[in-house]
DNA sequence: TATCGTTGTGTACTAATTACACAATGATAT
DNA sequence: ATATCATTGTGTAATTAGTACACAACGATA
């Protein structure tokens, strides 16, 4: 992981030299674990609020660059996917509207102006996140989706749009490649779903489908550790999953 | 129609002063006439390149609203559906790569800088559109799909974009309501359909599939004009539709 | 009044989705 | 050992959605 660019008192003062004023970027990143959909969330030192983790876009670096600096700085990986969701850009956001004002030597800081912000979510593999605050923020960590805290600004509305995006996706692309574990049973990436989109599946119709989207692999017996019956493991097929990936599962109804 | 905030001079030395740095949105806006889905474009006056039409956003002003501002300007209509479907931020989109590089005094105007800009598509009513360029333009008209001149910097991509966001909007969402005039045939809305999705439909099937949204209520005959058989008119059912547009006809599938 | 292109309509076939039940497994309790 | 229990593996029938396809009615024109 890269050192930031700036101190925090560079940022506050100087941030405008090296960054686009009025953009930034927020990232949903979701992991989960232990049947729950969590995502990273972090702490401001001055305000002691919460927020999603954010960032700035560096003069000659595209917007997908730095999400990716923000998402790799927050976990310590390279987020696989990186999916664009919407930008938010209402005139009253991020006016001194996240409990504090920046200033120095007077002179209120250039992140005291309105900020149009860019969106995007990633999915990355709980276990391997180091969570890791930024200049700016004093605490990094998961938060279960079913309790956030109040956040600063409009990042629950942020968060609330990256979930039904993220659902959306759900229906059209594989997931789960970055989520869960290289091995994994059947009922696991059920669970998976039905964690995501909040309702429960039929067992039997779930792999069902799930088998006919052509993407997994059926590897032994697992034995370790279940109290019942020893559940298959899967894998995905890297090759299909990354096709479909790219193309969808579906072409367009109607 | 309001007047423009600046003339081309004034936008080109002091834009700045009103309107967010780095910061743009181009519209897509659609029209269907005569079997072809169309677009407007803009014709620059100073390096004779056609663009999409696009603004930039005022310091309090909402991008829906600087929006709605750019396709009211170019149509002179108030559209009644806009679309954000994605923000384009490649470092090099927009540095002195429209074929022209403003200065005034040897100041390189802030026209120059990169730009970060919000993609938006709309539809409108063809028969309704007045087209008209904006200050840095010298002319506004229609152009088929299937006959986009080059267009400035990345504004192709954008265009191909939006019309995949289009056409997958077609499919979740009731359309036609602000392409279509009031009245209409079967015919002629599967006509549209047709052209949007670039395929052709099954006459039987398409009908059974839209009456089934139940959006439509069917007037009496029609006689004008047409050389056969009268085909009924028909007309969407606005609270459903205004519904269907909020919720879409699918609500997840898996 | 015959012709022609277009519109209106219904039915059989196929694919996808949903609903649902029983046998096998593997640990734990007796 | 054996019974119990929760969980996994598997298949089939019913329903719904989607696709393919053909003929009669209409309204202008020849």
């Amino acid at each position: 992981m890269r050192k930031p660019l700036l101190s925090h008192d560079e940022l506050v003062t100087r941030g405008a030299e090296y960054f686009l004023r009025h953009l930034s970027l927020d990232c949903v990143i979701f992991g989960y674990h232990d049947r729950q959909l969590k995502v990273l969330l972090l702490k401001w030192k001055d305000s002691g609020r919460w927020s999603l983790p954010g960032g700035f876009i560096q003069k000659e670096e595209s917007l997908e660059d730095a999400a990716q600096r923000v998402v790799a700085g927050r976990t310590g990986l390279a987020p696989k996917y990186l999916h664009q969701f919407h930008a938010f850009g209402d005139p009253n956001r991020g006016k001194r509207n996240h409990g504090f004002e920046y200033e120095k030597n007077n002179k209120v800081s250039w992140l005291e102006d309105r900020f149009v912000t860019i969106g995007y979510w990633s999915v990355v593999e709980f276990s391997k996140v180091i969570p890791t605050p930024d200049v700016l923020t004093s605490e990094c960590r998961w938060w279960n989706l079913d309790q956030i805290p109040e956040l600063i600004l409009d990042h629950r509305t942020i968060l609330d749009k990256a979930l039904v995006s993220l659902r959306q996706y759900l229906n059209d692309f594989p997931l789960g490649q970055d989520l869960l574990p290289q091995q994994f049973t059947m009922p696991e990436l059920q669970r998976l779903y039905e964690t995501i989109l909040g309702k429960s599946l039929d067992r039997r119709n779930f792999q069902k489908k799930l088998l006919g989207l052509n993407v997994l692999t059926r590897l032994a017996k697992r034995k370790t550790g279940g109290a019942h019956k020893a559940p298959y493991l899967y894998k995905f097929h890297s090759a299909r999953y990354a096709r479909a990936q790219k193309t969808g599962w579906k072409f367009g109804s109607i």
